[in-house]
RNA sequence: GGAGGGGUGCCCGAGUGGUUAAAGGGGACGGGCUGUAAACCCGUUAGCUAUGCUUACGUUGGUUCGAAUCCAACCCCCUCCA
């Protein structure tokens, strides 16, 4: 298989610039690409995790990938796929941010010595030193208002009477800018993207064109929603991050048990390393095996990220609670120390520390709703008190719902 | 700069002086059914030291026994005109 004819048979090609020219280009020589992150939150989530496996492949095949991190382009905000806007951040905020970002990616991509090791690099480096009028007179030239209103991005806001400020307005500027950048520096000669970014990404492609005179390409990802239509990686806990401090193994190996039985495959050929014929084989018998073919997925996926173990932790505590109905070691656990618990603790208190209810009052309704059980039963008093003798002897099991459950220890 | 329209809870959206913590819908969560799925049915959906209290309809003041609703100023958004 081409690299082309694996992306498309796994379904990471939406758009291409020049589809036929790529396919020719990959296949005789090794290539430099980019995919820029914003550092809008402070870890990625699995929104961004299609663009990261299509690097990974990339890289397979020989490529080199560069990370942008757009340390530059976060201070201005981008409006594609917003429908108003964002929220400016502070410095500090996006620094950090940034940091907290790189962390995720050598869990998939090479850094080590050879040849087409992924690199990083940050577009405040050239962004931030830019002259506005320098700019305006090299660069600005190249973009007509005429052009820029007809992007989508541009268009739903203005169709929708909604605002978009001068400010916005200018990040696909500085977006093709950082393709220009690129092209100069590395030789960089693909930019990648969500569908979101196709006019981004074709705006770089046409000012390397102009400026340089060079050739080069553009290629998006479908933007990833699950078989309801609905946009992937919120749920009410929040994001899906991939963070370990913002997301427990087990929670993530938890929704990749919990998709659709209709995304299963899809996801299948997106997320993990499985073959094609592997993949063809689970796909015929995904009938009579479905829920099997969800924990294959959990596992592969889970492990690529949080390890082996991590993900193999996370399938037994899944069997001992769902199977076995039994605790498990491995399930969360909420850690009191010994003050905190002298005078014993509220159940109610105990879910919000946990962070599986945003609130006492929550917590409390979902008491009332008969969504609470302590050690399989359920609890009848919103009030009700885990005492100090209680908690220092047993490992008591909480459970929220059916889905979650912890455990509670002094230590 | 002028004229008009608007800002309501996570989102959309009703409400023009009192039983309005605010209709309805969406989403989310909990329960039921199931397979830790989908669909469907039921419930919940501001906070708290909780049968009560506090905060809430752009912001700040005012009128009133009582305001999301009336008045004033301010901020923001939209449309048309200049």
């Amino acid at each position: 298989m081409t690299l082309i004819e694996e992306l498309k048979y796994r379904g990471f090609l939406h758009q291409c610039t020049d589809e036929e020219s790529l396919n020719k280009k990959l296949k005789s020589e090794n290539i430099t690409f980019y995919i820029g992150f914003d550092c809008t939150a402070k870890s990625l989530h699995i929104g961004s995790l299609i663009q990261i496996m299509i690097m990974r492949l990339f890289q397979k095949y020989g490529h080199t990938p560069i990370i942008l991190i757009g340390t530059g382009t976060t201070r201005i905000g981008d409006p594609s796929g917003k429908d108003e806007t964002r929220k400016i951040l502070t410095d500090d905020e996006i620094k950090n941010n940034a940091i907290n970002l790189k962390t995720v990616f050598d869990k998939y991509l090479s850094f080590k010595n050879e040849e087409n090791r992924a690199l990083v690099m940050d577009n405040a480096d050239w962004l931030d030193k830019l002259s506005y009028v320098d700019f305006l007179r090299d660069f600005g030239k190249h973009f007509t208002i005429n052009k820029m209103l007809t992007f989508d991005s541009v268009k739903i806001r203005l169709e929708r009477e909604q605002s978009l400020s001068f400010v916005e307005f200018n990040y696909m500027i500085f977006q093709a800018y950082d393709f220009y950048e690129l092209n100069n520096r590395n030789s960089c000669t693909l930019q990648i993207g969500g569908s979101d970014q196709w006019g981004n990404i074709v705006n770089g492609v046409e000012l390397i064109r102009r400026v340089n005179g060079k050739e080069v390409f553009g290629l998006t990802t479908p933007l990833l929603t699950n078989s309801n239509g609905d946009k992937m990686g919120k749920t009410a806990e929040g994001a899906i991050w991939l963070n370990e401090d913002l997301l427990s193994a087990y929670d993530y190996w938890q929704f990749w048990r919990n998709v659709d039985d209709r995304d299963v495959i899809r996801f299948m050929k997106l997320f993990t390393d499985l073959s094609k014929e592997e993949i063809e084989s689970h796909e015929q018998n995904s009938s009579r095996n479905i829920n099997d073919l969800k924990i294959i997925l959990a596992n592969e996926v889970t492990a690529m990220l949080h390890g082996v173990e991590s993900s193999r932790k996370a399938e037994q505590a899944a069997k001992q609670i769902f199977e076995n109905k039994s605790l498990s070691e491995d399930m969360p656990t909420l850690n009191l120390s010994n003050e905190d618990v002298q005078n014993g603790a509220l159940l109610s208190d105990l879910i919000v520390q946990m962070k599986y209810a945003n609130s006492k009052s929550e917590s409390r309704k979902l008491i009332r709703g008969k969504g609470v059980k302590l050690n399989g039963k359920i609890v009848e008093n919103e009030l009700q008190l885990l005492d100090y003798d209680q908690i220092k002897q047993f490992e008591n099991v909480i459970s929220v719902g059916k889905k979650k459950h912890f455990k509670v220890i002094i230590g």
